[in-house]
DNA sequence: AAGTGATTGCTCAACAATGAACATTGCATC
DNA sequence: GATGCAATGTTCATTGTTGAGCAATCACTT
């Protein structure tokens, strides 16, 4: 499910899009941190997206820092962006709803209900 | 963050004590779709629960099944879940306030202001 | 200039996890 | 019984990911 490899890159590979067209001079270990990845993993999903050619190399601005790139969305990745934007809020949706329910499942185990003089450290097996 | 790897095996695990406290006798696929990981997943997640005492094999119940086993919280075990629960909690709350963070912010993104009449298809950049 | 430290993109071994198989066992229908 | 079918635990090649380290470059002080 949550853990399924292909949606949890598509995640990934969606926010990435996204962090880059807002800003394409973010570098590698900022996106890594922005994303929750590490910075191997964003260097491995950069080149992803470039082979894919939904991002492509071009020019830092800034004095001509020649270390650094600017990763810049294509208009083919633009539209991959566009498209994914759906299905990870719907997804993200269902995260948070299984997560709230989750949380407060939890909740309730913690905190027994203390309305009636029940017996504690009891819990209640199927 | 959210990727790193120590603390998504202690989610899972946390997840596995859990619902085997409460029904010792899931299957290895139950398991694997419950928590959200593959079957191969939820056998080597099994096999290091075992490894590090939390958990022992049991006999199955039912008929002698001799394909099934049942795995039994340890005293260890048990401790730990407990010790885990509040971490994991914690975690999660967080988790949960960053998704809903990410909803409401995408949520903006795909509907513009119209409260005044601002141009459209125009996102407004930094 | 020269040196020092910090930051960049990048590489690599080790590990984790997947997905698809496998052998074994139980259940059912013939 | 025998035969097929479904379900179990297990294995394994492939792939994703990490974490630590690398050379190159920049900024800054001497």
């Amino acid at each position: 499910m949550a853990g399924s490899r292909k949606t949890s890159q598509e995640d990934v590979h969606f926010r990435v899009l996204r962090l880059l067209e807002e800003n394409p001079e973010m570098s590698q270990r900022d996106l890594a941190q922005a994303v929750g990845i590490s910075v191997g993993g964003a260097h491995y999903c950069l080149n992803a997206l470039i082979e894919k050619g939904l991002i492509k190399i071009g020019n830092f601005s800034a004095a001509r820092d020649k270390r650094r790139y600017a990763y810049i969305l294509t208009p083919k990745g633009i539209a991959e962006k566009s498209a994914l934007t759906g299905r990870f809020l719907k997804r993200k949706m269902a995260e948070y709803e299984a997560l709230k329910a989750e949380i407060d499942a939890l909740k309730v185990e913690l905190e027994p209900t203390m309305d009636d003089s029940a017996p504690r450290k009891q819990a209640q097996q199927k």
